[in-house]
DNA sequence: TGTACATCAGTGAACGCGCGTTCACTGATGTAC
DNA sequence: TGTACATCAGTGAACGCGCGTTCACTGATGTAC
């Protein structure tokens, strides 16, 4: 109460960069311009060459922000999942549980991955831009497949899997699901395709009834 | 022999239908300009309009041709699977593999998924074309939908499961698929995520050992 | 405290190119009688 | 078999608008001395 008193206006910056992630998962990238962008935020075009050298720069940038944020998530939800289990298995199949109420959660469904916009523009932009996204998809199987291997220590796996592919599979599952949940106009397929995914890692690792 | 003796070159508008398939999954639908596709094909602007109304028509039978290509190749592979084991959970399974190698024997990998593409555009189109997408969509569900519910007859399931939400799962593994091989640039993430689908399913109905 | 300078966050006008679309027209082939 | 007409698969030129980008400039705030 003593800090955030005054609600401070998000930098236009930002303010940029929310448009823009809205309309670029909405419209694709080229079909996304820079007068729409500035017209919600209320500069000039100038202003807008301010902050972003050119058109790619704001890619870069998108992108980089919605990976930090989607970091962020991953952090935030997995380590709420430790505190409550010490069970490495129980707590990965909780946080999977958060993660599938964070997407029932969302009104209008999830909005998009700019990781797969930026994947079907590819041809678009330079290295840099698909190294960042490489970088990002290949921390996410890094991240879970931390987890599972130490799941796999505890729970020996009931068939032979690899745990990279079954770490990547979260991302797979998100992705797929979302483009299915779009598709299908179904704000449901996602989460629930989470909690599909949910319960084959739960079967995987849980022992047969002896 | 008798009768393709000569190779037809491919009609005007499907060698359209081609450039504009391949442009559009690596740039986006705004990103494909007609210039290109006409420059690709040899013919002129005016040509390009002779065949489509519009842009938007071209995405239209871009689409609607994705999804009659698609279909087709599920007729192929399941019903070749069907002749080869008369024991549904075998033949799906049998199914599974081959799409695996469908798409491992892609030699630049697989290049991308127009239903996903126009997720990932929605707002540039009119309700028919999303239509078309949804079509598609449930179609696949009621598609495989139908053999699953003939595997739990003869396999009732080890745990309880949607039999919509894992056939949806098989689309999206496939485009989530399609999506992280393009990330991490490895061709073999899409066919790998194919088969690990293939084991849940055979883990979900295949009863544990007596 | 006053002055000089630098930085920040923009403005306004202009640019030229590429884009999708239109229009009148054309040569080759098919069909009716 | 010849003629008239229709259809098919385009051509060529023009249009105008929207796009990304550049440039010189500006008022407000921060910093050095």
């Amino acid at each position: 109460m003593v800090e955030t008193e005054t609600k401070k206006p998000a930098p236009t910056r930002e303010q940029l960069l929310d448009a823009a992630e809205a309309a670029v998962l909405a419209k694709g990238f080229s079909g996304t311009s820079i007068d729409e962008l500035i017209a919600a935020v209320g500069i000039s075009k100038s202003g807008f060459f301010y902050h972003f050298r050119d058109k790619t720069e704001l890619a870069k940038a998108l992108l980089q922000r919605y990976v930090d944020a989607d970091d962020e998530i991953f952090d935030d939800v997995f380590s709420r999942a430790d505190e409550l289990s010490e069970d490495p298995l129980h707590s990965f199949l909780i946080g999977l549980k958060m993660l599938a109420e964070i997407f029932a959660d969302l009104p209008n469904g999830h909005p998009g991955c700019m990781v797969a916009s930026i994947c079907y523009h590819e041809q678009l932009f330079d290295r840099e831009v698909r190294e960042i996204n490489e970088r990002a998809v290949l921390g996410w199987r890094r991240r879970f497949r931390e987890r599972l291997e130490r799941v796999a220590e505890a729970y020996p796996p009931r068939i032979p899997v690899s745990l990279d592919d079954l770490a990547d599979m979260l991302s797979v599952v998100a992705d797929g699901g979302i483009i299915l949940s779009k598709a299908t106009q179904d704000t449901g397929t996602l989460p629930r395709q989470m909690l599909l995914y949910r319960d084959f890692v739960r079967l995987v690792f849980t022992p047969p009834p002896a």
